[in-house]
DNA sequence: ACAATAAGTAACCGTATAGTTAAACCACCC
DNA sequence: GGGTGGTTTAACTATACGGTTACTTATTGT
């Protein structure tokens, strides 16, 4: 039920507002549609890694983003596209940054070896990128599925895995037998879950995952996993 | 600012309401505190693990649980401590479904064998737990925290596990230098991100992670990645 | 038998939410 | 130098939210 006709609105001020009473100062561009959507995005980014699609709200993600809420809806759409714009992004990021490891210059062990540490050093610098998959996932990936530069992408990086595999059984260094998508999913798995479930973990197991020591000592353990899996006896 | 007087609520039927329409029929019991308080609890325990804490509405938990939201106020005090209350209920079964699985009876390597499949057996029986998790991780585990229920349970279940990797190290069968910790996560991590990830993974990998070759699969490739891990080459 | 108490209800409150509206602003082209 | 069209704004809407109030009804101890 629509009431109220919308000029009233405008009839306030009659008297002008006495002195706009400061620019927020910060951001200095003016009218800059590209550096507009990209506050935007990585606010949203940032919101969404906080408190998760359900949790983070539209008004704050303006707010820390330096734009109007309008903006939001005429760039992205909906809080959901915006959602599944940073969600795309996110996984354009992490496997472009595995795409640069050049790990088919490197010896088979070393390449397993590199693809261990990069994954782990990964989510620890990226945290958002855990925060968003699990929310995503939430959602039964209802975003991710609309998304066809993801699929693209996962596909050159299982191709990627599965040679190293490849080079490795035909060197004789590894077992003949190993799946690359399950090898895919216990790299990942061993860092993630520890990173993701680090404030449970702290509690169930009493000490502080995040100290130095245990990060060093937990990266050297997913190592060692995966090379005793691989590595043929 | 409360305004209104409330007895003007009072006064709106003047006449009866003509007729109370139907019982609801369902919930056979009348004021049965315990099973009231539990339909409550398992009500939330569903639409925490589906929603998350941020997107679970009191509203529908009471109306799931046939009862008033008032009575989620009276027995719980608040939608935060209700959630503690699931979450508490969550790690306690877990860990009690754990102790009865009677490991001191069997052979080291059976005893690990057992740990890994009963493990992934109850996140693929219970995936609420794993959702709790996440959630109570986005919240810093600032719930889990609070209960010291939780804390005594999973220092008997660190001890469970550790004792086995003891037998197994003093009968020869087990490397001497695995930390009981790393272990347990470890275990936990190869079924749990799996299960959890199993949307957005399903779509990266480009195959039903749900379909049940696919899980039959995985469990064997754990046991194996496990006992890899332990065993003396 | 009955008062005290525990269990239950519906209507309500103040606020926050995602999304919308009409208008103003500004850069650029002609 | 005035239109044109993308960019930005504050004010607004309908609805949903967590939590509360005033009040009713069943159960229980004496």
């Amino acid at each position: 039920m629509r009431a109220l006709p919308y000029e009233r609105r405008r009839e306030l001020p009659l008297t002008k507002p006495p002195v706009p009473p400061e620019k927020p100062a910060t951001r200095p561009q003016v009218r800059d549609a590209r550096t507009t959507k990209s506050r935007i995005l990585a606010a949203a980014k940032k919101e969404f890694a906080k408190k998760g699609l359900g949790g983070a709200r539209v008004d704050e993600i303006a707010e820390k983003a330096q734009a109007n809420k309008r903006m939001i809806y005429h760039y992205f759409g909906s809080k959901e596209a915006l959602f599944q714009a940073v969600l795309e992004e996110a996984y354009v990021d992490i496997r472009s940054a595995e795409q640069k490891l050049d790990l088919d210059g490197l010896e088979p062990k070393a390449a397993l070896e590199r693809l261990v540490r990069f994954t782990w050093d990964y989510y620890l610098k990226n945290p958002e990128f855990i925060t968003l998959v699990n929310s995503e996932n939430l959602h039964r990936a209802k975003h991710l599925k609309k998304s066809e530069i993801v699929k693209v992408y996962s596909r050159r990086f299982v191709a990627m895995v599965s040679a190293i595999l490849d080079r490795g059984v035909a060197a004789g260094v590894f077992r003949a037998d190993i799946d690359p998508v399950q090898l895919n999913i216990t790299i990942a798995a061993i860092g993630y879950y520890y990173l993701t479930n680090r404030f449970t973990g702290s509690i169930v197991f009493e000490t502080d995952l995040m100290a130095k020591e245990a990060l060093e000592q937990r990266l050297n353990f997913n190592i060692d996993t995966v090379l005793r899996l691989v590595l043929r006896p």
